[in-house]
DNA sequence: GGCCCTTTGAAGTTT
DNA sequence: AAACTTCAAAGGGCC
């Protein structure tokens, strides 16, 4: 089984080989999701920032009254509009950047004007999750805090003491239950995973594979296999995942589900390494 | 039940 | 600034 699952892999693999040095890209580009960065020194303006511009584009109307279509109840923007669903959304509203995509859109596309704008559920309110570090007010100086500072002492008295214990107990444990119900937004997916999202099933029914390790991997030569202008496609619905999801969730960072998953070994990443200073938990 | 594998890219942290 | 690490998806495999 796991032969033939090597075997079905390999003969995929033969048939989409990576571009060679002379191949497809005679001339040695940068990958294109670096390229379509910034020059050097030119940060990449915020929508706030491009809004509030000398010369704003004029800002969509949902926009600037701050209101966000929400398509579901769940925030996973994965079904919303996924690359397999054949109905890919748009963002609500479109939105100019700074500058042009290095690459831009062949108007065969056209997924930019036909793309529905999501609906919102009526009357369904915008959930709005607030950074945590805008959440604890004990860290806001001139804000009440949540948690008193240490500075601050209790009554006296012993009784009093331990009152103040068990409240405090009591409101961190509240606090860590908070945390783990609040509901996880993950991090918008990029353009090898819109990619991955779109061929996966492609993948499964042309070589009967399951496992998605091998199908990653195939994934991944197919990925550079690619025209620029293909790749070009899933670099700007990437990156009007971000866009999107950053309107969604305007406090969200990737830090907030940064270390929260178990950390798998590294062995494979240290063996040239002997470092073990690095422990993951 | 939960981590590993495997990929690329974005964004985080560390040096 | 560069290097390194984590997490996004997916589902079979494994403990």
């Amino acid at each position: 089984m796991y032969k033939e699952t090597v075997y079905s892999a390999f003969n995929l693999l033969m048939h989409y080989p990576p571009p060679s040095g002379a191949g497809q890209h005679p001339q040695p580009q940068p990958p294109l999701h670096k390229a379509n960065q910034p020059p050097h020194g030119v940060p990449q303006l915020s929508l706030y920032e491009h809004f509030n511009s000398p010369h704003p584009t004029p800002a969509p109307a949902d926009i600037s009254q701050k209101q966000v279509h929400r398509p579901l109840q769940t925030p996973d923007l994965s079904g919303f509009y996924s690359l397999t669903s054949g109905s890919m959304g748009q963002l609500p509203h479109t939105v100019s950047w700074p500058s042009p995509p290095l690459y831009p859109l062949s108007p065969s596309c056209g997924y930019r004007q036909h793309f529905p704008a999501p609906t919102a559920a009526p009357g369904a309110p915008y959930p709005r999750f607030t950074h945590p570090s805008l959440m604890l007010g004990s860290s806001v100086p001139g804000h009440p805090a949540a948690i008193p500072h240490p500075a601050i002492v209790p009554p006296s008295g012993k009784q009093e003491l331990q009152s103040f214990d068990r409240n405090l107990k009591t409101q961190a444990e509240s606090k860590a239950e908070k945390e783990a119900k609040k509901p996880t937004i993950k991090k918008p997916l990029n353009a090898f995973m819109l990619y991955m999202k779109e061929m996966r099933a492609k993948v499964i029914a042309e070589c009967t594979l399951k496992e998605s390790a091998a199908i990653n991997q195939i994934l991944g030569r197919r990925w550079h296999a690619l025209s620029r202008e293909e790749q070009a496609k899933y670099y700007e619905l990437a990156r009007k995942e971000r866009q999107l999801h950053m309107q969604l969730y305007p406090g969200w960072s990737a830090r907030d589900n940064y270390g929260k998953k178990k950390r798998r070994s590294r062995e494979k990443h240290q063996e040239s390494t002997t470092d073990n200073s690095l422990h993951y938990s």
